[in-house]
DNA sequence: GAAGTTGTGTACGATAACGCACATAATCCG
DNA sequence: CGGATTATGTGCGTTATCGTACACAACTTC
């Protein structure tokens, strides 16, 4: 526990005023959660929300037959478990850490108390919960209108917004299950990238060589959901 | 204006505690819609939110290319235009009246002073909107994985919810333009409806005859979002 | 009731993604 | 070091949907 870790380290925490901060970091809790951890499961009562300061966690639809999509992807601009101040305490969906890293955990009892103030953090969780939803609506676009190849691009992006460094730990089969295509379509996607010089693969390992090359081929998607996170969280300069 | 209009025809008006619902009935306006008005357009500012009686709204996403996707519907049992309370103002989507029909209108001054109470209305509107944020994932699901037969069913039994009677108007090139798929690939879907005689179509009008066999020939996706509504807002008996 | 408009049915080749079956390559581990 | 495991690459035939073109049917208008 080194002064390495801040809850300033995500961007809704540190868009807080200090007073605010100060009082909410009393009930925070440094957590460390490892690659694949589910933070929670579909329909299952939340306890805590958290918020990722160096971690990813991906929101997950699974289907009947097995198959899931993820819908949203939350790394140190957000918080995962709206449904906890939304009201509705459980979701659908599942969390799945997709980069390994450390969040703030923060238990429903404070966040509630913490909410009915009415002040800045409700502010900001509301904002978030607003960007977060046009993510999701514009992943649904996504899923109808555009390739494999757009899509691995939009992915690739999103996630090294909320990275440090260019390269990032994942395996095509999870990149698959991400996308909700098969892993054989992510290899030939992947394949046509690097033939291009814009990434390396290599087992899990994904360099991404040339950002603004991967911005040229990916759908008008990625750019949306960016310009509407800036706008709405303006105080946010991650990416 | 016959006694026939009562804000309480909207199921979130009508979970309001009397008191509340009486402050609130003072700023709340009835407006006919008509069908293919636009509430509000891709990114413009929005004075008002609308709480829908007997209209139902597609809220759509439209892509640079002209092709467009519905990502959610909104009936009686919701309110169309969350980013006022939410706090973005605006959205990248567009909200189109896909059955003619009325809704209650409310300026966001008013909105926001009864929003900021936190009372009964702002718990409201917050869990309706975690039900929006699921009916919106499981479409981005449901595009992903699902035939445009599956598609067609889930769509004809979300609006056939949140309407009288079961007849809806809509010619099969609006449908198409909602699902994100072909004109023709509406056309050859409702073939199949109607061969199982499910449906009957004729210019524009549909008619549903057996809401049971749409229901067996519809994927999980439906189901999904109808029990997670009935979750979130149960005092909604709407379906 | 003739002409124009709008909505629906049908056909057919093109294409993107699928499911499946393997081959190969990198890494792990006893 | 050698065998097992995991990750990636490749090559099929199959399928759903697409794009385009056009025929026809029903309602509208004058």
């Amino acid at each position: 526990m080194t002064a390495a870790h801040d809850p300033r380290q995500n961007y809704l925490l540190a868009a807080l005023p200090a007073g605010d901060l100060e009082r909410v970091s009393k009930s925070l809790k440094l957590v460390e959660l490892p690659l694949g951890e589910a933070l929670y499961e579909s329909g299952s009562r939340q306890p805590a929300v958290y918020f990722p300061t160096t971690a990813i966690v991906s929101l997950l639809y699974t289907l009947a037959d097995g198959s899931s999509v993820e819908i949203a992807v939350v790394g140190n601009e957000g918080v995962v478990g709206v449904s906890l101040f939304m009201g509705g305490e459980t979701t659908p969906s599942r969390a799945v850490v997709q980069s390994a890293g450390y969040a703030y955990r923060w238990f429903g009892k404070f966040l509630k108390e913490e909410f009915m103030l009415g002040g800045p953090m409700q502010h900001l969780l509301l904002r978030y919960t607003q960007a977060l939803l046009t993510q999701m609506a514009q992943t649904a676009v996504c899923n109808r209108h555009h390739s494999v190849d757009q899509q691995l691009c939009r992915w690739l992006l999103l996630s090294l917004d909320r990275l440090v460094g260019n390269e990032l730990v994942m395996t095509q089969e999870l990149i698959a299950n991400m996308l909700g295509v098969r892993r054989e379509g992510v290899t030939e996607a992947a394949g046509n990238l690097q033939s291009a010089g814009l990434i390396k693969y290599s087992r899990g390992r994904i360099k991404v060589l040339d950002r603004a090359g991967l911005e040229a081929r990916t759908c008008e998607c990625y750019a949306v959901v960016k310009k509407e996170f800036d706008r709405l969280l303006p105080a946010m300069t991650q990416y």
